[in-house]
DNA sequence: GTCTATAGATCGATAGAC
DNA sequence: GTCTATCGATCTATAGAC
């Protein structure tokens, strides 16, 4: 009995779990397969480029995600130290307090990191230079707030490290609130 | 012809640096064989658990290396100041400016995380401990000492994401510097 | 202690029926 | 569009000669 039609969009954010759970490498097609409930076939109807293709959308994705919940909301909130609040309290929610990781930052870790270089670089940078905008319109002057900015995103990265090695979210939180605190 | 004989622990280097670049899934037995120089025969007549037990080794070989090189300098060193400095400045030879990655930072991200957890938590711990120490030695309270010390240790793992994801040794430079800053 | 050969499982990817 | 069957490559691990 063939299953239901589905878009090539609605099996990404089970991809995006499999590829956050397991790695680039660690993502075998069979756990993609169990976890996507489809097979091998249709995978590769939806991605004719395997792996690869199936990576490359679901760091697209990501990129979005954060380009519209993030990065977007940075520049349009009026007062940007309110938009800067907003951002935090949106990385503690999806990083569930460092006990989920960013796909991005573990395959800048990882093997994955030179098949998806420029994504992974694109994907930081912009983060970077949509704090480094708001921190500019909070008083700093440009190189400050971009180094502002560069602390900001590496200090969160090291929390997710941190409290994944320490299984402890509260060592996130505190990172969250010094963050607060310099901005 | 056989090689000349060799310790265990002589392919250690080899194996970090063999799992540092792919990780732990993408270290197949066949570049741990390039890299190392030995068969697979010769590679089970010393880690008879297989890839498990050479990841364990290099966990343990890391470990100590930061015990003997980075944490008891810290302790032994009479002007604590100093002896964080050191440290600084060994975080900075050691991980090549961010070019070259922490293992059990990445492996805390990654798939083998489950599997090393005990080991990874360990790790993690005491270099925030030796921290803390030393920093109640500059005059901190515990509290305040603790909290510090777990903010160098994810600012040095974030740092090595960003640079890592920038391709920029220059943002870890500006991390060290920040550190320096605060203790 | 080191090697080659190979087992047995799983890998990514493809073909073709429906 | 989805499935099953299957390919060849590669994987971890073992066996046995030297």
């Amino acid at each position: 009995m063939p299953r239901i039609v589905r878009e090539r969009q609605d099996v990404i954010p089970a991809l995006a779990e499999v590829f956050r759970e397991h790695g680039f490498e660690g993502a075998s097609l069979s756990i993609i397969g169990e976890r996507t409930g489809l097979g091998k076939g249709s995978l590769y109807h939806f991605f004719p480029g395997g792996k690869d293709e199936m990576a490359a959308a679901v760091l697209a994705d990501v990129s979005a995600w954060f380009e519209g919940n993030m990065f977007e909301p940075l520049r349009s909130e009026e007062d940007p130290r309110k938009g800067l609040a907003r951002m935090l309290t949106a990385v503690e929610t999806y990083f569930q307090s460092g006990m989920r990781i960013c796909l991005v930052g573990a395959f800048a870790l990882g093997d994955a990191r030179d098949r998806f270089a420029e994504t992974i670089h694109v994907y930081f940078a912009a983060w970077r230079d949509a704090l480094a905008r708001t921190l500019v319109r909070t008083g700093l002057d440009r190189k400050a707030a971009r180094e502002r900015a560069e602390e900001i995103v590496a200090t969160i990265q090291g929390a997710i490290v941190l409290a994944r090695a320490l299984d402890d979210p509260a060592s996130f939180r505190r990172a969250m609130r010094r963050i607060r605190a310099i901005v």
